[in-house]
DNA sequence: CATTAAGTATACCGTTCTGTATACTTTATT
DNA sequence: AATAAAGTATACAGAACGGTATACTTAATG
């Protein structure tokens, strides 16, 4: 099991948040992993590669992370569209938050061609499709339409954290969600 | 009157919004502009100060349009908030309309002792001021937290649009906005 | 012991990047 | 006509970039 490609990827999903991905040279991910360019090259054939992955592996620890919190801790469908946010909470003030790769990523890369923009713009549609989900089974009326705006709210608070650590957005988005929830849910 | 250091910062603006930042090279730039590199160097010291100046006038730009026609067109001062979202629809949707400079900065520049990231953090600071000073002259009681949430809803619908033209995103951030602003003016 | 795989060390290629130096042209002003 | 300002054209320096080639070392396996 090779520990060398995890360490790559760790390593240039933390560079890639702190310093951006197109300021972070390959030298850069290589020197801090303390490995060589041609192992990285190994494992990943290109820097384009690797940004996919770093976008992969960090959507998926998330997704991952998020519903298992949801399914341990919700017995109710509707519970679970209630917590969803003090699980982000948890998530985005914890010390180990760093930004979420899509948000940042699609800002880097614009051109709707490139891949790498075509993969964020995919995940951050995977999200809200997911609270939609949620959404639906708690019979809520237009389950599309509140998951859009949750996911604005998340997006924004993501936003506003990346761009000031301990600014308390988080808070105040999830007392937005819970009276744009409340408002839907009756009939 | 030069006309040719406009001619430069349009363009700027155009690229860094529709290639990325850090993509987008002073030869690109002069090139698209129909100039040379002296010439942008005798106006902006270094790309750097360009991606300042871009920001400024953007910004400005858009806080003058905003309040400009929040001025004429609303009479009482809980008006004002209440269109404010009208208004950034009308933006938002504008042909014309290629994103939020200090969204972007923000994000190609994570790091908080950068000038580019110091200066988008401030904008962003301040158009969250500036709504809720609209909130306050409502007489709505929690101004500053409506505020921030308007801002969060306000950056997820264009972090939205961004990543997809026409994702109607602002429409139901609209929605949403109209919600959590008679939430708070009862009572 | 021989072989194979994984990783290291290092040098290098071609390109692109920001920024500058130098010399020439145009235009308006006095 | 002389001068100064604004802009052009072009070449180049120096660094950083993504990516590759070659040769060496280490460790596990048969």
């Amino acid at each position: 099991m090779s520990t060398l490609k995890d360490k790559i990827l760790s390593v240039a999903t933390d560079l890639f948040h702190t310093r951006g991905i197109n300021s972070t040279g390959v030298d850069t991910v290589v020197a801090v992993a303390g490995t060589t360019k041609m192992t990285l090259y190994k494992y990943f054939g290109s820097k384009e590669e690797l940004i996919l992955e770093v976008l992969r592996k960090g959507n998926h620890d998330f997704q991952t992370w998020l519903e298992e919190n949801l399914s341990i801790n919700s017995k109710k469908p509707s519970d679970k569209i209630q917590h969803l946010f003090d699980y982000i909470e948890k998530w985005v003030t914890s010390p180990e938050f760093i930004g979420v790769g899509f948000i940042k990523a699609s800002a880097e890369f614009p051109n709707e061609e490139n891949p790498i923009h075509q993969l964020s713009s995919q995940q951050s549609r995977e999200f809200r499709q997911f609270i939609g989900k949620l959404a639906k089974e708690a019979n809520i009326k237009d389950s599309d339409g509140l998951a859009l705006q949750l996911s604005l709210l998340f997006e924004g608070a993501v936003q506003a954290e990346q761009m000031k650590r301990g600014s308390g957005a988080i808070k105040y988005a999830k007392k937005a969600a819970k009276i744009l929830i409340d408002g839907s849910i009756k009939t």
